[in-house]
DNA sequence: TAGAGTTGCTCC
DNA sequence: TTTCCGC
DNA sequence: GCGGAAAGAGCAACTCTA
């Protein structure tokens, strides 16, 4: 019998991982040390290695890490099976001194682990392994560990939604096992995902591959609603409602289990968004659509409702490799009135019309989506593009944080501020680190540098003179900052010299971008 | 018991 | 969520 | 084209502190 496998294996093979920059390399060393592991060793490490341990919400985060400081052992004695058992105990802790408890029990795993060991578990517990391979290369590895196609691997990832139980019926089973994983009712499947698009025709082009010239072919394009997404299951009177990272999220939504539940099936796998919508039928704002998604207890998350845009099971048939037309054909017939609206188009305008609509109605966009394509995993393909508007404002440097990582002596994520024209001070809007090339990164930190006033931990004062032109989503309103606004999903568009910051956008432009307050109906 | 601090989830 | 980068 | 990394805002739940 082999010995019990240490972390210190698990140290080696992330430092080879850390030590290149080619896949190949990466994918050979992760390989080569889930191919040595043992039974349950193999599940574990897996989720360790994708930087997700499989216990989920343990409840220890970069707080109580940075505040455990203990010697670290001489020689590595962990077993990866100890770890994994240490975390289950620190994710069953709770109650009144669960806390101090957990810093305890951590505080006894680190001290029996050597410095890497225990970087690694720091790591791991923040949430940030930084290791340069996550699911996609851990999914290579796995197919090469065990000599079966990583197609097959891919595949049984996206139905079991569960990569570390995959990687195991790979070590176990090979490829006709992973063959047999499909779609299981009443357990998620990873979603499908969207790239972006500039606008509509781009949109048309990248989702079905056509180039100029070509004879132009159907894509489905819909509304595109702001709220959470969602993956819906039923079997029989069974429903469960999942999250876009496959969270459980069935008691919050009992509005959507009522309805899903009344359907004309008896199994169901529906994919779509949960978004608050008031008496009109007009989506409400996008922070009262998520605080009622976050409420445990059911009774806010009732108000919301689902709106589905694809099927991908019907009553003992999976749909996931039929064409989005077929999918769509039988959404239709099984929740019709929950469909989110869309058409089928080659044409440009008639697209446009549909995107002009959802924006006038209050949506974010729309996503435009081959009308031929299967249903597939990750961004793989781009089969389904999102285009919504960008919209641009012109602010204030304030300050700059350093960067980490690969940014790492650069300055990185500056700090933007709107023009008051009633006091001439900036206030600050929000913060961004988008969009910057090295190029960029480099004359940004030497710039800053230069207008330096002041530094308070990891952040760099500059004098206020630097006008910057950033993209953003939207804006919502903000509780964090003076100006009562935030900006959503901000990043650099370009360094602008020809303007002043006497110049620079207001908070009252920044304000007029609020989305038009509505009761909470 | 109210408020502060921490964590983890949603947007990915 | 976005964007950039190396392979 | 893929996979990874950079790191933000808002919110609710939970635990701890005063």
């Amino acid at each position: 019998m082999p010995p019990d496998t240490l972390l210190a294996a698990v140290v080696a093979a992330t430092d080879e991982v850390v030590a290149t920059r080619a896949r190949s390399t990466k994918v050979a060393a992760l390989a080569g040390l889930l191919a040595q592991l043992v039974g349950d060793e193999l599940p574990v490490v897996v989720a360790m290695l994708t930087g997700t341990p499989r216990q989920g919400r343990i409840g220890i985060g970069w707080r109580t890490v940075a505040a455990v400081d203990v010697d670290p052992a001489d020689t590595p004695t962990l077993t990866v099976l100890e770890v994994d058992r240490a975390l289950d105990e620190l994710a069953g802790l709770r109650g009144a001194g669960s806390q101090k408890a957990r810093a305890d029990l951590l505080a006894s795993v680190l001290g029996r682990a050597t410095a890497t060991e225990q970087d690694l578990v720091r790591r791991l517990l923040v949430g940030e392994l930084r290791h340069g391979a996550l699911e996609g290369l851990v999914t290579d590895a796995t197919a090469k560990a065990f000599g079966v196609p990583l197609a097959a691997v891919r595949r049984a990832a996206m139905l079991a939604g569960d990569l570390p139980r995959v990687a195991v019926i790979a070590r176990d089973e090979g490829a006709s096992g992973l063959a047999a994983v499909g779609l299981t009712l009443l357990r998620p499947v990873k979603p499908m995902l969207a790239q972006t698009a500039a606008d509509v025709t781009e949109a048309l082009a990248l989702a079905t591959g056509v180039k100029p010239g070509d004879q132009p072919r159907p894509a489905s394009v819909e509304w595109k609603l702001d709220g959470a997404r969602i993956q819906v299951h039923r079997s029989g009177d069974q429903v469960r409602i999942y999250t876009r990272n496959l969270n459980d999220v069935t008691d919050r939504l009992p509005g959507i289990v009522e309805l899903v539940a009344s359907l004309p099936a008896t199994a169901l796998v529906l994919d779509g968004e949960a978004v608050g919508v008031d008496e009109d039928e007009l989506p409400r704002v996008f922070q009262d659509t998520m605080r009622a998604f976050g409420q445990q207890d059911g009774v806010a998350g009732a108000g919301l409702q689902s709106r589905f845009f694809d099927l991908l099971h019907l009553d003992g048939d999976d749909l996931i490799d039929e064409p989005l037309t077929e999918r769509l054909a039988a959404l239709e017939r099984v929740a019709g009135p929950w469909r989110i609206r869309g058409v089928i188009t080659s044409d440009p305008a008639e697209a446009q019309a549909l995107l002009d609509e959802a924006l006038a109605t209050g949506h974010e966009g729309v996503m435009v989506k081959d009308a031929a394509s299967t249903y597939e995993a990750s961004r793989r393909g781009g089969a389904w593009r999102k285009v919504k508007p960008v919209h641009t404002l012109d602010l204030v440097v304030l300050g700059v944080e350093w960067g980490s990582g690969r940014r790492r002596g650069w300055l990185s994520n500056i700090h933007l501020g709107a023009r008051d024209p009633g006091t001439g001070e900036l206030v600050m809007v929000g913060k961004t680190f988008k969009g910057m090339t090295d190029e960029l990164l480099a004359w940004q930190t030497q710039r800053f540098l230069e207008l330096e006033t002041g530094r308070d931990g990891g952040v760099v004062w500059a004098r206020p003179e630097q006008v910057v032109e950033i993209a953003l989503d939207g804006v919502q309103a903000s509780t964090r900052y003076p100006g009562g606004v935030a900006l959503r999903f901000a990043r650099v568009r370009r360094y602008r010299d020809d303007k002043s910051a006497a110049e620079a956008d207001t908070i009252d432009t920044v304000r007029a971008m609020l989305p038009a307050a509505r009761p909470a109906g």
